[in-house]
DNA sequence: TTGTCAATATGAAACGTTTCATCATCCCAC
DNA sequence: GTGGGATGATGAAACGTTTCATATTGACAA
């Protein structure tokens, strides 16, 4: 087997305390006796074992990560950064998929906890807590707010209403807009933010305002590609002129739906997404879309989750818009 | 701190060793003592400490997967179906993100070993052996081969040569290649097969023989747009009619120097990527391209990790065309 | 010389399991 | 009634660390 902290001990003579001291580098050891055991550490090839280390500490240098679905371009994303940063500080992740079922999440999160993270990122699908979340680990959750627990999360609201502005702004009156699963608390904040622009627009315009026509679904291509033909398909009199969307991906599925029937975009349509992943960029148009400052949020979630001060309720970051080629002015002005 | 062993030992009033036969369900233990002692567990909440027992046992239920950077598509899908696996087999998943960077590469690996895993799926970048990779850990490395490991893969020429045969089939005889790294194995075998078809053609029809043109770059989307931007730029008497592409990523990008340049596909142009990532049959056209089985590539490294017996040397997976909207005869016929 | 203090090494306990060698019961055959 | 198997419970050791109370040493002051 590998060599243990005692194998070292021996072979340096000294004993396993002083080894460990000299392990713990902080810790006042005399020079002669470091050095020799640094080189007999390296003689032997002797690596602490971790377990051993982590049963006394009771506690290990692992990060749990909860997602609903990892092949999702904004959570792979998440994953990322989580851990380049966690890995930069020592720290491992550990990886759990919850495929939006509240069941398996409620499963994994139990493993999970039983492997004594150091701390939880956490994108909830349910409200259920899962028993012992709350007393035992440090817990932040990302994108979606879990009663109880800090909350890292984009100002969803805000998001909404930039998409609305700047649709207006471009001179848009008649709009749609392809929401997210009327459940989750995201979709409908990003929601209300559109309306709230509208509404304002309403007051001061009272003559031009034309009621929005929304759609619901979820965040996925597929969703977007549906809503959109649903959209779309009336007649050119009444159809929308521009449509936001509650996600990235929609954007595109939306995009495709408009391809597919022969609406050019942003000609005949303007498309405004949400999210900003890395293929918003690259499809055709480029996606204007409300951008998620996705490097932050996992940065404050990690901070959150190994810092030792107390736990903020919210870090409410704000969207920006990031103008690309999927929106123009109607093409009636 | 949580209920141990020794609390639910002693509040059932028997010892620690029949608590834990009681856990290890197989054992044989006096019915009346099994029923009291779940009970107790029950009572109690107790959850046994995976340190402890990882400890004792020198193994534990991780699985580390380190992979080049899971933002790829092909590589979240990976992950995903690895996670399902291996969850449902009571085991988590450790993730870790290399760069394409074998120094950290190198510094992943180690300290993933160091966690002692049950086993290590691997997407390697380079060709350095890490120290004790060989003689610790069951590995299996995935896509990309690592000489003295296990390899699950695609067959990459089989592949190439799909994608060449489809796109001769189809009438076209003016064929580009996008190809990936030069350095990498996968990249210069989907190319290779790529080539056989067509020297198979010279053989047969070396009148209508004309030589491909090959670009090489990276994966990405990036790198697909910016070389199909190369190859489109040509006068349309020498441009290719059809270019193949060494990922689905490249395809993508290639679809979108197309529209940039008014080359409509499949009219004036067909594409086959490599993959089938989700991305590929919702963007427009739709992707015609050579599926990899992911979910049997997960299946077979998760197999061979956690499985008992004797790794194979190689486990190659055939390729399939997947016939979709970017492909078409060339418009002369 | 003795006492004191600082510096630093030591040994053992503890973390929570599993397992193995013993030990206690009980039942049955002779 | 005794011997001997089964059956099943027990106690202790072991896994590899860290830490804490204790021991050792040397220097220096009184």
């Amino acid at each position: 087997m590998n060599p243990t902290i005692k194998d070292v001990a021996q072979r340096a003579g000294v004993s396993v305390g002083t080894v460990s001291r000299v392990l713990a580098k902080n810790k006042t050891v005399n020079e002669d006796i470091r050095v020799k055991v640094e080189a007999t550490i390296e003689a032997i090839g002797y690596r602490p074992n971790i377990l051993g280390r982590s049963l006394r500490l009771a506690k290990t240098d692992i990060i749990g990560l909860v997602v609903p679905d990892i092949t999702n371009p904004f959570f792979a994303e998440l994953a990322k950064h989580v851990e380049m940063l966690a890995s930069a500080e020592g720290y491992s992740v550990l990886l759990a998929n919850t495929h939006d079922d509240p069941e398996a999440e409620k499963q994994q999160i139990e493993t999970l906890l039983g492997r004594l993270p150091a701390g939880l990122i956490l994108v909830p699908v349910s409200n259920s807590l899962v028993d012992g979340l709350v007393a035992g680990t440090r817990t932040v959750t990302v994108d979606r707010p879990l009663s109880g627990h800090a909350l890292v999360a984009v100002d969803n609201r805000q998001g909404g209403y930039l998409a609305a502005d700047h649709l207006l702004s471009l001179g848009h009156r008649r709009l749609g807009y392809i929401s997210g699963p009327g459940t989750t608390e995201v979709s409908s904040e990003r929601r209300e933010g559109f309306l709230r622009r509208l509404e304002a627009f309403r007051q001061t315009h009272a003559g031009d305002y034309v009621a929005p026509q929304i759609v619901e679904g979820h965040f996925d291509y597929r969703s977007g590609e549906e809503l959109g033909k649903r959209l779309l398909m009336q007649p050119a009199a009444t159809r929308p002129t521009a449509i936001a969307t509650a996600s990235d991906q929609q954007a595109i599925g939306l995009l495709r739906a408009a391809g597919d029937m022969g609406v050019r975009v942003p000609n005949d349509l303007s498309i405004v997404g949400f999210d900003d992943i890395p293929l918003a960029s690259l499809v055709l148009p480029r996606l204007t879309t409300i951008r998620q400052p996705i490097d932050e949020m996992a940065r404050l979630a990690l901070d959150g989750v190994l810092g030792s001060h107390a736990l903020e309720e919210e870090y409410k970051l704000q969207p920006v818009l990031m103008r690309r080629g999927s929106c123009a002015a109607p093409s009636g002005s």
